[in-house]
Parts: C-alpha cells; structure tokens; sequence
DNA sequence: TGTACATCAGTGAACGCGCGTTCACTGATGTAC
DNA sequence: TGTACATCAGTGAACGCGCGTTCACTGATGTAC
C-alpha cells in the first residue's frame, strides 16, 4: 500500500499502529512518541493527529485492535480450556505491545466506545470458554483461570522467570495450567 | 525527622522514596519526575540527585525496598500456602508502586548489588514456601502459585476484574487461591 | 570548652532537548455534472 | 471525456513546556585536637 514517493501514504494509520507496537517492544512504552512513530513511518510529524488525535488516542486504537486479536486467537485455541489458555499466553508473547496497552487504564481512554465494545466482547469469551469446559463454580474458575494465565504471560514477558524454563513459554504455561485443572 | 525551616532534611533519602510511592499510586509511573518528587518533598530539584545519582537509581532503590517489603509480608503470612499467596495480594495493592517498578525491568536497573540480592532472597522465601507445604512437583507447584497471585493482583490493580467481585481483594484473591490447592 | 577544618547536603541559575499541539498551507483524490 | 469543486491527507514552521542534568556555591554538621 505504500506509494513511496507520493504525497499520501496509502495506509498511515495502520503504519502507525505497526510502528507503535514495534517501538514499544523495542524499548518500552515509557519511550513512545508520536514523533518518532512519524518519523518510521516516513511522514511529517503532525500527521498522526490527523488519524488518532492525540496519543491517547492512537494507544487506545491499539488496545482496541488487542482485543481483537486476543479474541480470534481465543476462538482458534477451541480445543478446550488448557489449549485456549495456551492461546491466550501465546498472544501476550507475540504482540507485547497490545498486551500491555489493554492492561494500562492509565494509557488509553477507557471509556472509548469502540474500545469498550471489543473488550466485552473479548471477556465474554474469555468467561465462556471456562463455564463450558467445567463442572465446579464458574466464576471462581474462570478467575482462577484468567489469573494464572495473566500471571504467568505478565512474569515471563518482565523477565521474572528463572532462567531454568528455556525459551518456550507454551511448554512451560501448558505445564503449570495443566497443574490448575488437575 | 523532618526539620523544617532548617537547611537539611533531615531524611531527604525516605522522604523521596515516599513521594514517590505516593506520586505513582496518584498517577502513574509516566508522570513521575524527579522534579515533581522535590517539590513534595520540598527541597530544590537538584537534591535528589544527590541520594540516587538519577531518576533510574531511586527507582532502582525503590524495587530493592519493595522486595524487602514483600519479603517480610510473605515471612509474617507463615500459616501455610493460602495465607502467602493473600499477603503477596495485599502487598501488591498496599503498595502498587512498588510493586509495579519491581516487575518492570525497563524502569529500574536490574543488575544493582541492592536489588540483585533483595530480589535473590524473596524469590526463595516464595519457592521454598511452596516447596514446604506440596506432595506433587514443587517446580511446578510453585511457578502455578506464583503465576496465580501474580495475576491476581495485576488484574486487579488494572481495574479489569468484574465489579461483582466487590472491593475486598483479599477475599476474592482467597477463593481463587484455594481452587489451585483444591 | 573552644576552635579549625573537612565533609556532606541542599541551592539556584543555567543549559539544551524532545515533546505535544496548533495552524495556515498545499498537494492529491474523488465526485457531480 | 472534461472541468469545477469539495474533501481529505500530509506539510513544515512555530509555540511553549517541563524535564534531566550540570555546576559553582553556601549553609550545616561532625570530628580532631
């Protein structure tokens, strides 16, 4: 889509999301700036505004989008709750950036509707999926579920975790979610 | 401590760290600035450089208290499995700036003596506490445990939990614990 | 008890920087007729 | 097929801001004798 050469980009808003989650995953969101993510994407540095606003805007864009995401990746892993939960790890280590913009109230606007659409829908899946598969108290199962696999996404992305693990985050979260519903 | 009108502090070095526990609970981590912790403090907005060099050694030091902090709790919460992984809850949400600078590695520096061995020595009083009380794997049992507390208290620190679950995190945190020892 | 002096803690002015945002503009596109 | 015009996307200069850091300084403290 990109036109090099001519005047409009092509698709500046998509190229602006790509290069946010590429900066962020590079050097963290404390580093972000929209100037920079105009200047990977090769335009002027006025004009993201054109496409998101402000930078508010453009991140809660990109926690919108990680909902998105999460929910197909959720909806592919329908092989039961252990491989849903193996899908949900998989999504934070591939697409760090959404992941941590959809957990940081403090770095988009919550109240977006758009945002808040995508999240409900994405939540009502990620409850679902648990009542189906279990036959105790869905609600203690269903946050018990979500805590261990947000806990454990959250620890291996922070580089918490003991090096012992190795490099396979989906073998070691199989492993310890097995454990939960055992 | 606090002498006022006098030139010195009196504990410039706690009066810092405080403020900036207090900045961060208020809003955030991206708002922190050295200066703004002076002014809290009321010195001049060269002092602090004096007690942490810069911005990343008083955070650095605010890890290290942090792990300090939750190495006590853990120690105090000795009746059993279910109480640790409460107290790790309540440190979280008690003390949600430290907590989130001990788990974000881009903030503060991770190879520091300090924080190097506070760090060493929590994470074995939290492997050696799981360890203790399991008949089954305690590699896994314990990285089960960890992941379960740790994502609790994320998911309710990010406001994402459901309201039903009410404002008592404990409890909630109570019940999910239990299901993973069940 | 008093004095000299080294050390330490905090001051305040100055610097350069990158940032977000605003604004009048211009180039490109698409649509009506 | 051609022309006029509205709309949209991106430009580039300008602004004001708060920040981290540096530096020569000064006030306070503690220690040796």
């Amino acid at each position: 889509m990109t036109r090099s050469g001519s005047y409009h980009h092509g698709d500046l808003r998509r190229a602006l999301l790509d290069a946010a989650a590429e900066a962020m995953a590079e050097s963290g969101v404390a580093e972000l700036s929209l100037r920079d993510l105009a200047r990977r994407a090769g335009v002027s540095h006025a004009a993201p505004a054109h496409h998101f606003g402000d930078k508010a805007g453009l991140l809660t864009a990109l926690a919108t989008e990680g909902y998105q995401l999460l929910g197909e990746a959720l909806r592919e892993g329908d092989d039961g709750l252990l491989e849903a939960g193996v899908a949900y790890v998989r999504f934070a280590v591939r697409h760090p950036a959404h992941f941590e913009v959809m957990f940081r109230p403090d770095l988009h606007r919550a109240d977006d509707q758009d945002l808040a659409a995508a999240r409900a829908r994405t939540r009502e899946l990620l409850r679902g999926g648990v009542a189906q598969h279990t036959g105790r108290d869905p609600d203690v199962d269903s946050l018990a579920a979500w805590s261990i696999v947000h806990g454990f996404a959250t620890l291996w992305l922070s580089g918490a975790l003991p090096p012992r693990l190795g490099t396979d985050p989906e073998a070691a979260a199989r492993t310890v979610i097995r454990r939960l519903f055992s």
